[in-house]
DNA sequence: TACACTGTTACAAATATGTGAACACTATTT
DNA sequence: AAATAGTGTTCACATATTTGTAACAGTGTA
């Protein structure tokens, strides 16, 4: 395999986790590359506008912006689907999510939000755990019992709140209530002041495995408020489901 | 400078405009490269997610996803003026769009949708050409004097419909028209079926030269709505103007 | 059965890469 | 004003990687 093409994307990776904080030595002394070396990759992913040069500090360039928006993820699921959501969001002000699994994660694949949505750190390409948000647990919910199991064996239960679930056991509960009740809660799990309330979503055609969810402050998604959400997140579902 | 670099990101680029078209070997042909070589580039980009194979096609891959949604595209700018794009195609019903300018071309970087939203063939991402846009227009319009002439001189007025601009002197008359009124109009000159009105936004301070734009059929923009929208614009771009 | 097309592996030859040292800067410290 | 520590950049050279040829395996078609 090409082994500059790794070390290049090993860069662009490290970067995309500290832009704007590094420079060409730091680079260098922090994934253990020669300054030179460095230099060369840097020297070439700037010319091809991959990575953007402010100072001394490194960005990720323009490019990757259109390519990231070229990105056929599954099918243009997300173009098929994103109207589906705006309809709802608008409908029930509230903010909708979608989310797809890739590499024993939730990756964050669109959102519409509404007029109260709360500033959250989570972003479109970003990779949400499984084990502590709702649209994790759905999706649990709806794999083959054996990958389910061997992602269970595999992932660690890292804590990210007072509110995370930790536990295995207690994860698994969680995902039986999922497979009974159609929907999945997790308040507070993964970020403070957040709470979600998620329906798995298994296209089965495309072998999309992934799901919806409403976001938003934790003392609006009371008892009652759940059952109303959860029945229009099913809807949403089925809806979508009909269209593929 | 780093050739292998060089050569997997033409194979990206050339992927990212044929997804799912092309075999390993067509890719081969296309792009002057042996069948071997091609082999260990596709299987490197593979292995990082960069790119997707499903049968003998290839795709961007998933990756790319995740970065091109990290690029901080001039000091997180989008994310800033989104909620300015929404609250204003929400009250008037319009989609809205915001470029900016990078190599001679514009740069979109972010749309808000109205009800009656067309399918337009531009996606995030995409390029735009500077002189059959109203944001191209809009942009030259602000530019430095100097930089402007250079890429006036320098790009190609290729013709997209029977009513691109393709006279450099009716472009510059154009130019003008948007100094002199502080907007700029197409009418079908990219696409058949959509016009747009644009005016410049330029921000000195991170030295930002973009533009903002309605969009929509063209019969919508009759003269009186015209006026209307062209001062809705403007506002917007002072009240984003003072943000900065 | 032969043909044309896929994708894949192995090897020797050609080339790009990695390295450390030296250089030119700028900003702080002494 | 001199010394220091930090940038980024260029050079030459041995080493390691990439490259292309050729051969092989698989699939579908004539």
């Amino acid at each position: 395999m090409s082994n500059s093409v790794k070390k290049a994307f090993e860069i662009i990776k490290f970067i995309s986790n500290n832009q704007g904080k590094l420079s060409l030595s730091e680079l260098g002394r922090q994934l253990n590359m020669n300054k030179t070396t460095m230099f060369r990759y840097l020297e070439t992913l700037e010319d091809l506008n991959i990575l953007e040069r402010r100072g001394s500090n490194w960005y990720l360039g323009i490019e990757l912006f259109s390519l990231g928006h070229k990105v056929d993820a599954n099918s243009r699921i997300v173009e098929r689907i994103h109207p589906q959501l705006v309809e709802i969001s608008k409908r029930l002000n509230e903010t909708v999510n979608l989310v797809g699994m890739y590499d024993n994660s939730a990756l964050y694949l669109d959102k519409v939000e509404s007029n109260r949505a709360l500033q959250i750190r989570s972003q479109l390409g970003d990779r949400l755990p499984l084990h502590c948000t709702s649209l994790g647990k759905a999706i649990f919910s709806c794999l083959p019992l054996d990958e389910a199991d061997n992602i269970l064996n595999i992932i660690e239960l890292k804590p990210y709140t007072y509110h995370t679930v930790t536990s295995i056991v207690e994860l698994k509960k969680q995902i039986e209530f999922v497979k009974i009740n159609g929907y999945s809660l997790e308040t507070e799990e993964l970020e403070p002041g957040l709470s979600c309330i998620a329906v798995p979503l298994h296209i089965e055609s495309i072998d999309f495995y992934g799901g919806l969810s409403f976001s938003g402050s934790p003392d609006r998604f009371i008892e009652e408020k759940v059952k109303e959400l959860s029945v229009e997140l099913k809807a949403l579902a089925s809806k979508i489901l009909a269209m593929f």
